[in-house]
DNA sequence: GATTTAAAAACGACCGGTTGGTATAATAAT
DNA sequence: ATTATTATACCAACCGGTCGTTTTTAAATC
């Protein structure tokens, strides 16, 4: 039997992702989770000690929920090039423009937010950027080594540069709240991947 | 001879700017601005009327700031693209890298915190961003006149698509504090514009 | 299946400190 | 002397967090 307790806890931790990514860290006040789960201060301090506390397991809930939206139909293909712009098309159209994270990506609000406040919190958020940087570059490696790529491509450039494209696309998406947005970058970052092309 | 208000004025803007790009425009009090400008609560108020009216001055401030920075060498030069090459380098490396915000780029750090709390602030930003993309929009026109470009391109998605990178890589810079992601971003960008030329 | 019981979970008053903002008095500049 | 500017004291609302108490829950006993 599941207890009771760990249903709360999840509970406290979708409603605060939630905020957190229309109010922001900050900004969003305990008072704001407690009314959002209908609990109030004791019984949200009974599962977290703290409101950083809190953000971590937030963060983590995030992660998984971004794995799971994009990396949709990316395992059962065999092409590294055709991985990297499915990852990408799932980051724009179904995170983003599907809302997953309604406000707002939480990674990029947290990080932008962050950066300036609290070099602990800042610096997670930048492992998990490193590590997608990572896996992109890894791939770029495997396609050129299909004989995909033009010669003397930096890939760990190529690779920063695309995680920048989808933070800035987060970032005018989430105020703009205008889905062409999603289209025209999508559009031109196929474009620049098919320039990469030998 | 200046009035002393209007010294005292300009002062508090200025240390204004420099917390609300630190620590964002929430996160940063009127007890921090008093003691950034040795005033109290009395003489901050005396000239404006609220925190949200500091910020729009606080915005004028960075936008004269901004032009001043990314329109060197701008208008000396005939070459639209080139003169879109310029702002670029200048948005990433002067504005950026010469850390003219400290802390991060004003206008992205606003963006992105503002957009989910104030619809009229937002608002405000968004305009400043619409009018960038208006700007490098008619240069690419202007390019296009002369024949410098591929043929069928879509001049409003690719401006949006330069102003996009440039808020990722400031998203990026102002978290890392690594240079290179600059240098990185700015090349990736060049190689793109390469790529539209005919 | 009803009753007991101990632990788990939730409550809510309270803490010191901070928030943005105001009214009025004192001071400095012209 | 008069006006522009700044200081001081104060406000109610809110901040994250603590803690002793009460209620729920679920397993153990009958």
């Amino acid at each position: 039997m599941i207890r009771k307790g760990a249903r709360t806890r999840q509970k406290i931790i979708e409603k605060a992702l939630r905020l957190f990514c229309v109010k922001g860290y900050y900004n969003t006040s305990i008072n704001d989770i407690l009314q959002a789960t209908a609990l109030t201060k004791g019984g949200l301090y009974g599962h977290f000690a703290s409101k950083e506390e809190l953000w971590y397991a937030v963060y983590d809930e995030a992660l998984s929920t971004w794995r799971k939206v994009v990396f949709q139909g990316i395992q059962s293909n065999a092409d590294p090039l055709e991985r990297i712009q499915i990852l990408i098309e799932n980051d724009l159209k179904k995170k983003l423009g599907g809302n997953v994270f309604e406000g707002g990506c939480f990674f990029h609000s947290m990080l932008v937010e962050l950066s300036g406040q609290s070099t602990a919190m800042s610096n997670h958020l930048m492992q998990g950027f490193k590590q997608l940087i990572e896996l992109l570059c890894a791939w770029l490696k495997e396609a050129d080594q299909q004989g995909q790529l033009k010669e003397n491509l930096n890939f760990s450039e190529i690779a920063s540069y695309m995680v920048i494209c989808l933070n800035g696309a987060a970032a005018l998406y989430a105020s703009s709240r205008n889905p062409a947005i999603l289209d025209q970058t999508l559009s031109q970052i196929r474009f620049y991947i098919q320039q990469l092309k030998r």
